[in-house]
RNA sequence: GGGCCGUUGGCGCAGGGGUAGCGCGCUUCCUUGACACGGAAGAGGUCACUGGUUCAAAUCCAGUACGGCCCACCA
């Protein structure tokens, strides 16, 4: 920016009358036509100011939510354009996962079933389909024919989504576009995987998983909820087996001693492994290494200690269960128990028992729960139960938090499944901090969302699981050998070369096989896995910005300057994408990270579609218009939860068309002097102190508002832009509005019109980024090229040469003054117009000269004969005596 | 349980050691040749509470309350 440019101007032509009608259609077109927003290819990185948009989902609706935060993203873009950056500003589409899933299902009859071939001349029952059609009428498709309804499907949502976008004026390139489940992104998503696999990051194991029975699939920490739920505490009696001498505690039954346990979960009871109580614990120092029996199933477990088990937590004393919750898994793990998995993929109970429930009365316990959801068998457990006197008393209702997949509808259950895994400092503390490093490494706007993504990594647990157990997404590029026995052999996997991708494993072979060895002894079979849609979408700055196949795109835009996005996904699509850029980039995936805040209702609640008070985005610009909307969006700060205000939209409509309005008259005078096509504007002919007094408030308001929008503070610089150009147009257009008509002859006239000319140029400019439509409109009467990428205003066009800045000073008093005067004729409740014979105002000592400065103006402006500033000591402006004569 | 934000006129917000600011709404007035989708002038607040630091606190510190969000091992 050391040769800035300044814009030049021609003669304008002013239309009769100015609206905001229509505007959105009218400039979206041209700016279309005219590749306004078209990045330029081969730009150097340093010239290039790149966006990581935030894809949405296609299957879901647009909402306020999005207009508000991609307006945000909008604004810097604008503003980074017009300083000279060549801003790269993809638009991607997020079409991949569960959303999508059910929605080709349901839109076109199908469901996705990946052992299927192909099949190219496939056509979907339904077209159109609403709502939700049973499972079994779906007609099975391949992956492939899958994925191309989706792709149809998400190419009419996008329509309607880049339609709004448009309306909106969102200055994004449409030629550079993506779908997260498209050609590219999957080859993309596979090659990091391989890349990740080769080098280990990427690794397979068989564990205890959290599972969601609904859709029967592994779900990774970031997919958690916690979810307040009722239950009970069950107050159990566990027998001592050995050791121990016929308790005196339990004259009852005369049998051996009893431990309590209470649990939530008394369906898990064949699944028990141990007895757990804290090692300080003095109430069960005499039981740790003994053995007690399980009631019902007879199952032998140990009681031991553990620092994990909490003395004041129901009886002190758990049963630790594979698997009842994540401490089940560290007792399990870390004291090594055996594992009595009880639970299948569909939340049932398995129809056979687990190793250790074997006698015959166990075994006959068992058949009574075998098939049976957790819901029913803990049901038919608490009556048995209640049956054979095992527990004491009767259940204690509770309400405590549960785990749940944040998409399911039933608790998650722990289920021991082979699955993929991906490195993210879960496990690896060097890696940890290394990421957390990353944190500190990112800017963040505002600075305080940093806490949210260090708390996150601080509190991971594992390493991210990625595979999930669907059939639509993008597949694990994996193949397995099959041994003489038909088994697959999971530490051998067949990998496609990376020139390949992307590949279908269930439809593809891999090299050296033949399709008809599928699945067959000696043969190959591939990885039945999908990816988590995270596992994705954690590379959009590598998909947008074409690593896998265009380096030179890739290295002018890689890292990307800003990743713009909402709160609640720090800790998955901001993580995970520092996660994959750390590991394949050793960087950062983007320097800037800006955070936009939620839309609360008038009631203070968050928008959202169940609670039926949402707007639809296209309605709202409708009623409103895309500045006004904008205005609204933009008067909230990155970070900030925002009323939806209509209130705020009406006043950004007001603004808009008094843009239109008072550049109108503005310019009338630039467009009725003079002659010939070019129009210059030479702050040299600016020699009247109201008007060198105006142009330097204006620098200041400049300086103020590019400092703000460098570091991203929208609101900031809107404000002051805003609050000059009420001033500007109340007082100032006010005070010169005779003289600029020739009142005070040619020269004064000439200053007040190349004054009015220059600040116009640069509050358009100024405004150009908030109100994209009104601003372009205005340029439009003056110029031929769009206002969008013209030269960011900077103070030194408004001065000539070497000269001394004016007297900020002289506007302000100079309005005082004026507000003066149309004080005395308020009161008087008379016109504005009426004549003021004599007035004498008392201004503050050091202001006199100041006011006498623009005392012909002020005496124009009020329509004032004799005029009389009398110096005071008072601080304020004050009007003294008025004699008022009607027209 | 831990953490992060916030609490300023009826509403939405800014400010941030030294007489409280903006917008909406409200009141009164003005059909003035840029704009009635307008303009002018007003009324309206002991800046959540309690302590502390200071010559001076809405502003800094500590704590409390309320609201929102994030995280946390479901016995």
């Amino acid at each position: 920016m050391s040769q800035h440019q300044y814009p030049s101007h021609q003669r304008p032509t002013v239309p009769e009358r100015a609206s905001l009608d229509g505007l959105e259609g009218k400039w979206d077109r041209a700016w279309s036509a005219q590749g306004t927003y078209v990045f330029k290819l081969g730009t150097a990185r340093e010239d290039v100011f790149s966006i990581d948009t935030p894809p949405p989902t296609v299957s879901g609706s647009l909402h306020v939510g999005h207009v508000f935060s991609y307006t945000h993203t909008d604004i810097i873009a604008r503003f980074q354009r017009m300083c000279g950056k060549e801003v790269f500003y993809p638009m991607g589409w997020d079409d991949n996962g569960l959303p999508t899933e059910r929605r080709v299902q349901n839109y076109y009859g199908v469901r996705c079933e990946p052992s299927l071939p192909y099949d190219p001349d496939f056509t979907p029952p339904l077209e159109g389909g609403k709502g939700k059609n049973a499972t079994s009428q779906q007609v099975p498709v391949s992956r492939q024919s899958f994925v191309e309804l989706c792709e149809k499907l998400s190419t009419e949502d996008e329509k309607q989504f880049e339609a709004a976008w448009r309306h909106l004026g969102l200055s994004i390139d449409w030629t550079q576009t993506y779908q997260t489940i498209d050609h590219h992104s999957r080859a993309t998503s596979q090659l990091a995987f391989l890349r990740n696999l080769a080098r280990g990051e990427a690794y397979q194991r068989l564990a205890p998983t959290l599972w969601d029975v609904t859709f029967r699939t592994a779900v990774a920490q970031a997919e958690l909820v916690d979810r307040d739920q009722t239950g009970a505490y069950h107050r159990i009696g566990f027998r001592l087996t050995d050791g121990q001498p016929a308790a005196d505690t339990d004259t009852d039954t005369g049998a051996g001693q009893r431990v309590y346990i209470e649990t939530t979960r008394p369906e898990l009871l064949p699944a028990c492994v141990a007895l757990v109580a804290h090692p300080s614990d003095e109430r069960y120092q005499d039981l740790f290494g003994k053995h007690v029996e399980v009631p019902l199933f007879g199952t032998e477990v140990p009681v031991v200690p553990h620092r994990l088990a909490t003395p004041d937590k129901g009886s002190g004393i758990a049963m630790v269960c594979t698997f009842g919750d994540v401490t089940d898994v560290i007792w399990w793990r870390e004291m090594h128990l055996p594992t009595r998995a009880i639970l299948g993929w569909d939340g049932r109970i398995l129809p056979e028992p687990p190793m250790g429930v074997d006698s015959d009365r166990g075994q006959a316990a068992y058949k009574e729960l075998a098939g049976l959801t957790v819901y029913s068998a803990q049901k038919r457990v608490t009556e048995m139960l209640r049956e054979s006197g095992d527990m004491e008393g009767e259940p204690k209702p509770i309400t405590h938090p549960v785990k749940f997949f944040e998409k399911g509808e039933k608790p998650l259950e722990i289920i021991p499944t082979r699955q993929w895994y991906l490195s993210n400092g879960g496990t690896d503390q060097e890696l940890r901090a290394r990421l957390l490093e990353r944190g500190n490494e990112l800017t963040w706007y505002p600075d305080f969302m940093r806490v949210r993504y260090q708390n996150w990594v601080e509190g991971l647990t594992s390493d991210w699981l990625i595979s999930r157990q669907r059939f639509f997404g993008v597949p694990f590029p994996v193949w397995y050998p099959v041994d003489q026995f038909g088994h697959p052999i999971h530490d051998r996997p067949i990998l496609p070369r990376e020139d390949q991708l992307p590949v279908d494993p269930a439809s593809d072979t891999p090299d050296g096989y033949k399709p008809e060895q599928r699945g067959k002894p000696g043969g190959f079979i591939g990885d039945p896995d999908v990816m988590d849609t995270w596992a994705t979408s954690s590379l959009t700055p590598q998909i947008a910005t074409h690593w896998r196949d265009d380096p030179d795109l890739y290295e002018s835009t890689f890292p990307m300057d800003l990743r713009p996005q909402a709160q609640d996904i720090i800790r998955t699509w901001l993580f995970s994408a520092v996660v994959r850029a750390d590991l394949e980039q050793h960087s950062l995936p983007f320097h800037n990270a800006a955070i936009s805040g939620f839309i609360l209702d008038p009631d203070r609640k968050k928008m959202s579609k169940s609670k039926g008070n949402v707007v639809t985005p296209m309605a709202l610009l409708d009623q409103h218009g895309s500045d006004a909307v904008r205005y609204w969006a933009a008067s909230a700060r990155l970070g900030t939860d925002a009323a939806f205000e209509p209130g705020q939209m009406k006043v950004g409509r007001r603004l808009a068309i008094k843009i239109l309005n008072a550049s109108k008259f503005a310019l009338s005078f630039l467009a009725a002097s003079g002659s010939g096509a070019a129009l210059t504007l030479d702050p040299a002919d600016v020699t009247e102190p109201l008007d060198s007094a105006m142009l330097a408030a204006l620098e200041t308001v400049i300086e103020t508002a590019t400092q703000a929008l460098a570091n991203y503070d929208h609101t900031r610089a809107l404000e002051a832009t805003e609050s000059f150009f009420w001033t500007f147009c109340d007082d100032y257009i006010e005070l010169v509005k005779s003289r600029a008509h020739g009142a005070a002859g040619p020269q004064a006239a000439a200053s007040a019109q190349t004054a009015l000319g220059l600040a116009l140029s640069v509050l358009l400019r100024l405004f150009a980024p908030f109100q994209p439509f009104a601003t372009e409109e205005v340029w439009s009467w003056w110029h031929d090229d769009s206002i969008h990428r013209q030269p960011w205003p900077v103070p030194a066009e408004l001065r000539a040469g070497s000269s001394a800045p004016g007297d900020p000073r002289i506007l302000a008093v100079a309005g005082a003054v004026l507000g003066a005067l149309r004080k005395a004729k308020s009161e008087a409740k008379m016109s504005m117009r009426t004549e003021i014979t004599a007035a004498t105002v008392a201004v503050p000592a050091d202001l006199t000269a100041p006011a006498v400065a623009a005392k012909a103006d002020v005496m124009a402006a009020g329509r004032t004969a004799e005029l009389t500033l009398a110096a005071s000591d008072t601080e304020a402006v004050e009007l003294i005596f008025a004699e008022l004569t009607q027209p």
